[in-house]
DNA sequence: GCGACAG
DNA sequence: ATCTTGTCGC
């Protein structure tokens, strides 16, 4: 667990970013996983309020055990590449209320697949000591091709030759989704616990759920 | 300089 | 992220 302060400047910010890089573990450190959770962030339609969500599911049969939220101010802008000192401070508290601790978080947002290798969910990985996979839906950084157009289906993420992710169909004939390594858990294992996760939407249920209360909440 | 740019 | 119901297509 590498805790630091959330309210610094935009230098100091990616400073962070780059203290923490060498405590990224990018293989398969946990033991059997029971529980998956799913974090998201939900806003104030006007006004600087958010809503974080934490849901737990059992894993494989993907049951809903538990969840936390946490509403707070937020403090920082959204500057893509410091995505996780705008959500992090949120998902800190929602993950600290939790009864379930879950095995392995997905994260809505990149890990690896990042411009300076440690986006939102790589982030909190380390920050919570926790593993964690990255969810996105939009592209941040590196290249790729058009994965094939069914379930399954997927084509990696390069940058500067080497594979930082990968573009997902989780659905047939659906927009993919951006799958990058958090921390402890690698990319095949990554895309496995993903595919496992969502059946019949195209995100992953404990995102998926954790997305539709916290809106509901806020 | 121009375009791209997680949520 | 958020403003938003129905509707067209698989």
């Amino acid at each position: 667990m590498v805790k630091h302060p959330w309210n610094v400047t935009i230098d100091e910010a990616c400073t962070i970013q780059n203290s923490l890089k060498d405590r990224i573990i990018t293989y398969d450190a946990f033991d059997i996983i029971k529980h998956v959770g799913g974090a998201d962030v939900a806003y104030e339609v006007s006004g600087n309020r958010a809503c974080c969500v934490i849901t737990v599911f059992s894993y494989p049969s993907l049951e809903i055990m538990s969840c936390s939220c946490f509403c707070g101010d937020i403090c920082f802008a959204y500057i893509p590449g410091l995505f996780a000192f705008r959500e992090g401070p949120l998902i800190e508290k929602a993950f600290e209320g939790l009864d379930v601790i879950p095995d392995l978080l997905l994260i809505d947002g990149h890990g690896l697949c990042h411009p300076r290798g440690i986006g939102i969910a790589t982030h909190m990985g380390v920050f919570l000591d926790v593993p964690t996979i990255g969810c996105a839906k939009n592209h941040l950084f590196g290249s790729h091709r058009e994965p094939g157009s069914l379930r399954g289906d997927r084509a990696c993420i390069y940058s500067e030759r080497k594979t930082i992710g990968c573009v997902l169909r989780t659905r047939d004939n659906i927009k993919p989704v951006f799958i990058s390594q958090g921390h402890r858990v690698s990319l095949k294992t990554s895309v496995e616990i993903c595919l496992n996760c969502s059946k019949g939407y195209r995100i992953p249920e404990p995102l998926r759920m954790a997305h539709i209360l916290a809106r509901r909440i806020i």
